[in-house]
DNA sequence: ACCCACATGTAATGGGTTACATGATTTA
DNA sequence: TAAATCATGTAACCCATTACATGTGGGT
């Protein structure tokens, strides 16, 4: 009944995606993506997919790989529902999130000209680094939204070139 | 000693802007902000400078206006250092944070093409409305930069119709 | 006097991070 | 077979959110 939080519908569209997976897979996914928001650590993943269990929006089948226990999840029809609310909550979609780069540049006014000079080349130099190392390569369309995304950033930051002065 | 979060930098960032403040006036700050990631409750807030104040970035000085006790705060030397290590962290700059849409458009495979266009339109169409109401009208660097963001992300929502399809 | 917005917090709860523990599989 | 890595969790801690409590001032 309650809206999904983020973390949750990304869980859910991971499993979503690939008709069934562990934990252990979810947490993967999260911690190889580019974004530093997504860690993908364990302790974050492993509770996640279990509460999602218990309200019924995924599926546990006890699996064997060798001779240890594992479970695997698929999507439950309530869970490709509650799925479908948050993957198109338009307004949700809208908002802002949070960007690193823009809290800083609305605050650096407080240091000097020649400083705000140095803290863009630097962060213009490291995104550029970070574009050309290749993410999602097996996923072209992540990686075609990744990407553009990271350009559409750095023609943001050329015309705001105004705060570096 | 420990970097600060972004909330810690962002807080110390606006008092600094301030010369002093009281938490109310940071939480004020933060929930005028239009991302939806600054909350500014005051369970957040209240709890973050009397952290920051107990780790000697802040120095309280007790006011009083009319018969109430009151907390001005202002940055100490070492808050001014630990605000620019923050303010001027080029790599977590770089990084790319939480962008709710973007995070959606990589899952968008999962429902039909008529969902996927009609949902892109929505957002776009929000995006306008969200566009037109003015923000930080008082503060014209800060509304520049909210302003061009929110067009760079609509041009780059443009440039990626093909998920759409 | 009464109401309502402004202001200043605190308590309980939820959930993410860090660190740890341990079992299973692969590789040298 | 020993070491390293993969895989599956759990526990303690930290901190943001939600909800509450209470005080203060301005308007009617």
């Amino acid at each position: 009944m309650d809206l999904l939080t983020d973390l949750e519908g990304a869980a859910l569209a991971e499993i979503a995606s690939r008709s069934k997976a562990t934990s252990y897979a979810i947490a993967q996914a999260f911690s190889h993506s580019p974004s530093e928001y997504w860690s993908g650590s364990a302790g974050a993943v492993y509770p996640l997919v279990k509460r999602l269990a218990e309200r019924g929006l995924l599926e546990p089948s006890p699996a064997t790989t060798g001779m240890r226990a594992r479970i695997d999840y698929r999507i439950t029809p309530q869970g490709r529902s509650a799925l479908e609310d948050w993957l198109l909550d338009a307004r949700r979609a809208s908002g802002m999130g949070f960007d690193p780069l823009r809290t800083r540049l609305v605050h650096l006014h407080l240091v000097s000209p020649e400083q705000r000079r140095v803290f863009i080349a630097e962060v213009r130099a490291l995104s550029e680094d970070f574009a050309r190392t290749p993410a999602f390569e097996d996923q072209p369309v992540r990686a075609r939204i990744h990407d553009s995304w990271l350009k559409a950033r750095a023609t943001w930051l050329a015309m705001l070139d105004f705060v570096a002065k």
